[in-house]
RNA sequence: GUGGCUGUGGUGUAACCUGGCAGCACAGCAGACUGUGGCUCUGCUAGUCCGGGUUCAAAUCCCGGCAGCCACC
C-alpha cells in the first residue's frame, strides 16, 4: 500500500469548509490547497527553485504531454517527474484523459469546460479540426506537436504514470462539454465508469490513485456517478467534467455532489478563479489545480487584493498592459510580499511585457502564483481560527 | 534653373491604369482566458499633402501650389 494518507483535522462549524494533511512519500501538503500546474514539468517560465522558493507544496504534471514529450520512459529513467525536473515534492499526475475534450470537441467547437460559449464578438472563431477521437475502448489522438496518431486508454495511461512517478494519480475519463446533450454526457459517464474499474485494476499500487466523477450538470447524473465511484477503492475522489455554463452552475454540482461524499481527500480538476477558491472551499474541497493563474500572467493579468484596486470588470486583477501604469513605481500589489513585487515596479513590469522580454513571464507568474498559494495560507489559518465565513465575506463583498 | 518620379491613419502598404462604402499588417487603446497545442483570442481608435476644376460621384481624371527623391545644367 502506498505511503498515502489523509486526515481532515478540523471542520468549519458553518460550512463544509475543511483542513486536512495529505501525506505521500514526497511529503505533506496541507489542505486546502491550489496545486499549481506543471503540464510538461514545468510550471511554464518558472523552474523548480522558483517553486520552492514559492514554498509550493506540490505540482500537477500531464499525461498525455509528457508521454509524447519527451516520453514517460526517460521521465521515469530520469528519476521520475520528481527527479526529472529536480523538484522532490508530491506530484499529482492528470490522466490525459481532460485531453480527449480540450484536443477534440473543445477544438472543434471552439469551448471550454465551463461554457463560455458566447464570445463577446459576433465572429466566432472559425471551427478547427477535432484532433481525438472516443470509442469505449480508449482515446485516439492526434499529437499537438507532429500531428501523429496516439491511442490512450486505462491501462496504457496508468502504465504512463507508472513511469511518471506521480504520487497521485487520476483515472482516465471522459470530459464532456457543456453543449453536450443528456445522452452523451450519460454516454460518456458510463464509459469513465468502466475505465475507472479498469483504472483500480491496473494502477501502480505505490500510487494513491483518485477516481473522477462525470455526469455533467444532470442532477441524476451526477448523482450516480458520486456513487458509482465513490463505492470503489479509491484513494482520493476528483469531480471533473463539464461544470455548467455559470458559476451558478458549478455551485450547484457541488453541491449534488459533496454531501455524499466520505472524508476521503476531494481534488476539483481544473478550477481557480480568486472567488471560486473562497466558493469551492466553502463546498468542501480539499485540493484544486488551474493553469488560469499563469497563463493569465503571460498574457498581462495579475492578481490583486480588492482592496488594491483591480480592473473595473475584475476587482482581484489589473492588467498589466494599460497605459496608466507607464511610470507607476508601485509594486503590483502594495500588500503582496512575493519577490517579483519587493523588487520590481508595475512600471518596469509593463515595459517587460510591452517589449516581450522574457523576463516578464517569470516575474509575473511567480507573483500569481505566490498570490494563490498565499491566498490559501490565509483560508487555512481562517479555518483554524473558525474565521473562513469571515474572510470570504471580505474577499468577496460587492463593490457598492 | 530644367525635366522626371513620388505624396494614403503613428509606421509600412492596398485600392489609382479601368472614378462607385478607403482594405491589410504592425504599433496604440481596452477586454477575455478555469484538469496549458499555440505570448492566443475579441473589440476599439486612427488616414487620402494643400487649393481649385470635371463628374450624380474623385484617393483615383485635369490644372495650380507645397514637400521629398532622382537626373541634367
Amino acid at each position: 500500500m502506498a505511503a498515502f494518507s489523509f486526515r481532515v483535522t478540523k471542520k468549519d462549524p458553518k460550512t463544509r469548509a475543511r483542513l486536512g494533511i495529505i501525506t505521500t512519500a514526497h511529503g505533506k501538503i496541507e489542505t486546502p490547497y491550489f496545486v499549481p500546474v506543471a503540464t510538461l514539468a514545468s510550471v511554464r517560465s518558472l523552474d523548480s527553485q522558483d517553486l520552492e522558493a514559492l514554498g509550493a507544496q506540490c505540482t500537477l504534471a500531464n499525461t498525455y504531454h509528457l508521454h509524447l514529450r519527451p516520453g514517460d520512459n526517460i521521465v521515469k529513467k530520469c528519476g521520475g517527474v520528481q527527479g526529472f525536473m529536480g523538484f522532490n515534492k508530491p506530484i499529482f499526475s492528470d490522466s490525459g484523459g481532460f485531453q480527449a475534450f480540450s484536443l477534440g470537441y473543445g477544438m472543434e467547437h471552439n469551448i471550454n469546460k465551463l461554457g463560455n460559449i458566447f464570445p463577446e464578438g459576433k465572429k466566432t472563431a472559425e471551427k478547427k479540426k477535432s484532433m481525438a477521437k472516443i470509442t469505449d475502448k480508449g482515446i485516439s489522438f492526434q499529437s499537438v506537436y507532429d500531428g501523429s496518431w496516439h491511442f490512450l486508454d486505462a491501462k496504457k495511461s496508468m502504465k504512463i504514470q507508472s513511469h511518471l512517478g506521480s504520487d497521485i494519480i487520476m483515472a482516465f475519463d471522459e470530459c464532456t462539454s457543456p453543449l453536450s446533450d443528456y445522452a452523451y454526457t450519460k454516454k460518456a459517464m458510463e464509459r469513465t465508469h468502466k475505465w475507472a474499474k479498469q483504472c483500480l485494476k491496473y494502477y501502480d499500487k505505490k500510487q494513491a490513485l483518485y477516481g473522477i466523477i462525470q455526469g455533467g450538470w444532470f442532477e441524476d447524473l451526477r448523482a450516480q456517478s458520486t456513487e458509482f465511484i465513490s463505492s470503489l477503492p479509491f484513494e482520493g475522489i476528483a469531480i471533473g467534467g463539464s461544470l455548467g455554463q455559470s458559476k451558478k452552475d458549478m455551485h450547484q454540482i457541488l453541491d449534488w455532489v459533496i454531501p455524499q461524499l466520505d472524508s476521503r481527500p476531494r481534488h476539483l480538476l481544473g478550477i481557480g478563479d480568486i472567488d471560486d477558491l473562497f466558493e469551492c472551499v466553502e463546498r468542501g474541497i480539499d485540493t484544486f489545480d488551474c493553469v488560469s493563474p499563469t497563463r493569465i500572467a503571460r498574457r498581462g493579468s495579475l492578481y490583486v487584493c480588492p482592496e488594491s484596486g483591480g480592473n473595473v470588470s475584475n476587482k482581484f486583477r489589473i492588467s498589466i498592459k494599460t497605459a496608466k501604469y507607464k511610470s507607476d513605481k508601485k509594486p503590483i500589489d502594495p500588500r503582496c510580499s512575493c519577490s517579483t513585487c519587493r523588487n520590481y515596479s508595475r512600471a518596469y513590469l509593463r515595459h517587460l511585457y510591452t517589449t516581450k522580454e522574457l523576463a516578464y513571464n517569470r516575474l509575473a507568474s511567480i507573483h500569481n502564483v505566490h498570490f494563490m498559494l498565499s491566498l490559501m495560507e490565509q483560508i487555512r489559518s481562517s479555518i483554524k481560527k473558525g474565521t473562513f465565513s469571515r474572510l470570504k465575506s471580505k474577499w468577496l463583498r460587492k463593490k457598492k
